[in-house]
DNA sequence: AACCGACATAATGTTTACAATATAGACACT
DNA sequence: AGTGTCTATATTGTAAACATTATGTCGGTT
């Protein structure tokens, strides 16, 4: 398992000028418990836009240090799914509607790009993957609501994966969190993430590799989810002033420099 | 100029839940100078990938703490613009050959997009925009290799800019960064980003709205960029070893689990 | 009774010192 | 000569104490 791993170790390390990274693993902070932890619970909704990520209680809650939620959460706020305020703490970041829409429209953008590569790549495996997929998402749950979210978001990153370019890869995953974000704060109440027929009918129209008509199908999706978001909607007499004085504010700012 | 967070301020809270964030600056670790002094470094390839970025040389270089340097090490690795490898310290990243790739391919899809949006908002200032940085562009000091690179790499962001989406501008931004470190890695000596025609052609396609011409005129350009890198140069005998085992250790950890 | 200011409390942010780890040089060995 | 081991040094990682900043409550005032 190791192996390769030790004969590096014992040869003599041929480096000349100090300093220079070599193939050491790269486990980075996002693998990190905490983070996906917090990741999941986000995307299943568990944590809503704009709750209180107190560090003392998350490291309770973990049982770890402060400094390791200190890194999480600043790892979290970098990818702006978390609202770093000085002083103040970590929130659930809560995007403003305009932010909303423009991680809708990133979207469309990035994941009707996505399934044509996809369909260029599609191969074997992948055609088994995605059937696989279909059936679990045929077969799963409904009444368990996390366990059905965290399905059917499973359907567009594997989607991502089969474009065979894990930069986009990543750039799906990320958006589709904030996709999260964005619905939680602005859904109406008592709606599900996606329509029930939509990922079957976009993965039988990848199957037949149907170009044209799988890009229509993701965009029609993706405009479907869009459409059941209100501005507004949700927010209480606080959350509205506080709109208020930021559009205030934010003009301000526009004029004043 | 703070006249409306002052009247904020005076106003009682009406905040019932406690935690919940209002309108408060959020000014966040991005407009650190320390990051974007070194982001503005790697885009000008005065810090090459690879380079040892010691957390105490640092500190003394900008006259801070050991915590602040640490902290916007932390947010650059959360971006993909530095590597940090336990207990040897943040480095400057270095793309594989693979990644190098998957970089140009997703510029090249979202790129060709964001021109093809940026002419269908394009209005008056827009206008006036382009054709500013146009000017620039033709007017610069092309013997200040590191103004240069700037006023280059200016020009795909107000690309970006013009779409008018945000969250595609900062997926923008990074992408460009992370070409640079792609560059920086794989170039041949001597050359440089990119061709002094093509700004101006793509930037006259946007003013005459002729969107399939700026669509492929920015695809070739990007086509053009990749092409001028080349996969294993610049490299020596050590960085072919440590290639050759990590793949080895991929292929292993792959098939392992 | 509502408003304003001061204090107590709880959270975050920072400094300090210490521990763990890797690097580089020297030395012994085959 | 080349290899392996050991030790000194430098750098990173971590913990705990401390300072700073918001928050909530109380009391006084108009």
């Amino acid at each position: 398992m190791k192996r390769v791993r030790s004969v590096k170790r014992k040869s003599k390390r041929p480096e000349p000028k100090r300093g220079e990274p070599e193939a050491v693993d790269p486990r980075s902070i996002d693998d990190d418990p905490v983070v996906q932890d917090i990741l999941t619970a986000i995307s299943q909704k568990r944590l809503k836009p704009g709750a209180k990520l107190g560090e003392d209680k998350l490291a309770a809650a973990f049982g770890t240090t402060r400094i390791h939620i200190r890194q999480a959460l600043a790892h979290l706020a970098s990818r702006k799914v978390v609202m770093q305020i000085p002083n103040r703490g970590a929130f659930v970041y809560r995007p403003s509607w305009e932010e909303a829409q423009e991680i809708f429209a990133a979207r469309r953008l990035i994941e009707t790009a996505t399934v044509a590569a996809a369909i260029d790549r599609l191969d074997k495996s992948g055609k088994a993957a995605l059937k696989a997929h279909m059936e679990l998402e045929a077969r799963h749950d409904r009444n368990d609501r996390w366990a059905s979210l965290s399905v059917t978001a499973e359907f567009h990153i594997l989607v991502a994966k089969l474009a065979g370019n894990r930069v986009l890869l990543d750039m799906s995953r990320e958006l589709m969190l904030r996709t999260s974000l964005a619905i939680a704060t602005f859904e109406q109440p008592d709606e599900q993430d996606c329509s029930p027929d939509a990922h079957p009918d976009i993965g039988a129209l990848i199957l037949a590799r149907d170009k044209a008509g799988a890009i229509h199908a993701m965009r029609h999706h993706l405009e479907e989810m869009e459409q059941r978001i209100r501005p507004q909607e949700g927010r209480d007499e606080v959350d509205e002033l506080t709109a208020i004085f930021q559009e205030i504010g934010a003009r301000a700012a526009r004029a004043g420099g």
